[in-house]
DNA sequence: TTGTAAGCGTTATCAG
DNA sequence: CTGATAACGCTTACAA
């Protein structure tokens, strides 16, 4: 049988309540003294006391859990992410529910629903779809006031949200590029309409203007996968004349780039230099290793939790709602293939 | 306010009993009526209620969690195990909670503690040394019998496993290179005595003995890295000469024997033919795209959870203790290397 | 078929 | 500084 304060309490004498007191008021050293106190820890940690969770959150209706809601765990980017959330989520004495939603919306919101029948302190949102309504998630009890969205911007939703700045990524990839004064660069855009890309784009075309490299600079529509990548840069390799050097949307993309440049004959990064997007890990281990622009991935879960953190504790001392919106930066990371 | 049972009773002029039983009871006609019982479900969902899970927990003893413990997250082989683990606890109503140990023995036992403390029904250990001790773990309050280990095979601890039949593995990956007929064939194994390296090394030395092999096919020491495997790789073609084959302990080791083979002027496969053990995602991207032995994680996932609910049935149905092991097999996945 | 009542282990309020 | 005592929302004998 598991030891409980009411056995605690009859073995030191005191009342069940003065077991709480203790055990809870953390280096409070107010309202019990000193003698019960150590005498009820020494027997806590004798006993193998550990609390019931149950009855606590029932009685303060709090659970200590976070749920995340991973839109396709798969996604090796992912494991970072986690890691950087679990990370602080330990600390402050949270557990990580977790959850997918198999890049389904109807899983998606199943996933919602069960955060919020365990009633999970708050939640973050991992990825997905970026059209997310109001209505969607409060109707099935999520409170926004304790919802972070990461790397998407849900429409007319009033959460929090960390994203990482892919127009500051766009932008550096395309100055470094600039800088490395090829005559002609490619950048290989994405043909859907997603955020990230359109941001990542309005960075490169930044980039171009501020340095007025509309002449040497082209960009060119694919997608986002290797296959795309691939036939593009034959594309492009058929009209351009090297050395040159293509900025790939992201890294599966690039992929596809420095093997069509491979099997034309022609080498990365002498006569093509080819830059990435995402650094998945598997960059590193391209031949020749692709640059890239990073996207930090441990800090964006270490934001995210602890903005959660942050937003329960508010939402419990009854503050004023907030929000938060964190951006990080990503970051340039030159290896081989530039 | 959120509703509660006794909200619904009061509302349908019954008792909160009724109601629980209602709700409860899934599908059983007995004990209720029908009227009743359709008021009573009608009421529940106008009233948008949604099952206390503290105060089911606090009653029944049972938290429906099931614990998982990463040693290492960063791994990226956890995002497909994570997924099959998911898919099984959500169709069977459990939550998933996860921890990592941040491949830190101190950090596992909390995280074991951590479990313990939410009172998981059960828990999966994923990956991490081989050698816990029945002490370490029960002292906890994890109870080895709804405990699953995955990858790993504790000594002396008294619970259910799963692994993937890393002899097989070594196997299936000598005979085809055996069957392959190259002149020459190196097996490059790992240093350090872990037990899955030395399945794999065990399955290899029984190929080669079925298939009398001896004289073609060579064992050398290296270890499992990218650079371990690289530096074994020049060795090796200083000494032997081409075409052969060459069977790396994982990918990673893999690798570096393509880079060695690659910067040594020698083509792969004509010339080296290269095999690794993992199929981690980078292996397919790797040029030429790797063959190797097929872990299968997903599977592994499944398995898993699959077990821990059968566990905690048995446990809360009062029947004698079980143990279950499962082991999966791997299978070859040939794609450009060989 | 249904209601009553007694907890499950904690915490919070209010006296002392 | 400490002790009763009453919840928190639910399940489950036992009665009716």
């Amino acid at each position: 049988m598991k030891t409980t304060m009411k056995h605690i309490a009859m073995r030191a004498g005191v009342s069940a309540a003065t077991v709480s007191r203790v055990l809870n008021d953390k280096a409070t050293a107010i309202s019990v003294s000193r003698k019960t106190r150590e005498k009820v820890q020494a027997l806590a940690r004798e006993m193998g006391y550990r609390p019931n969770l149950f009855a606590k959150s029932l009685r303060t209706n709090r659970s200590f859990l976070v749920g995340v809601v991973a839109w396709d765990l798969s996604d090796p980017f992912n494991g970072e992410v986690l890691r950087g959330i679990e990370q602080v989520l330990d600390e402050e004495d949270y557990s990580l529910l977790l959850n997918t939603a198999e890049a389904s919306r109807q899983r998606m919101l199943r996933c919602l629903e069960k955060m919020s029948n365990v009633r999970a302190d708050g939640v973050i949102l991992m990825g997905g779809p970026e059209t997310w309504g109001e209505k969607e998630i409060v109707g099935l009890g999520v409170d926004p006031q304790t919802l972070v969205l990461m790397g998407i911007r849900a429409q007319g939703l009033d959460a929090s949200s960390v994203i990482v700045d892919n127009v500051l990524g766009g932008f550096l990839g395309a100055e470094y590029l600039i800088k490395l004064g090829r005559r002609s660069i490619i950048y290989v855009a994405g043909k859907e309409k997603e955020l990230d890309m359109e941001d990542r784009l309005l960075g490169v075309r930044k980039a171009i203007g501020q340095y007025g490299a509309e002449n040497r600079f082209s960009i060119i529509d694919a997608g986002p996968g290797e296959n795309e990548g691939y036939t593009v840069t034959q594309e492009i390799l058929s009209k351009t004349q090297s050395p040159m050097a293509i900025f790939g949307l992201n890294d599966m993309t690039a992929l596809g780039i420095i093997r069509a440049v491979k099997d034309s004959g022609l080498r990365v990064p002498q006569d093509v230099a080819v830059l990435g997007f995402d650094d998945l890990s598997m960059a590193s281990y391209l031949e020749p290793r692709l640059s890239t622009v990073h996207q930090p991935r441990l800090e964006l879960g270490i934001s995210a939790a602890e903005l959660v953190v942050r937003l329960i504790d508010n939402k419990c001392k009854g503050a004023a709602k907030v929000q938060f919106h964190k951006v990080l930066n990503p970051s340039l990371v030159i290896r081989e293939s530039t």
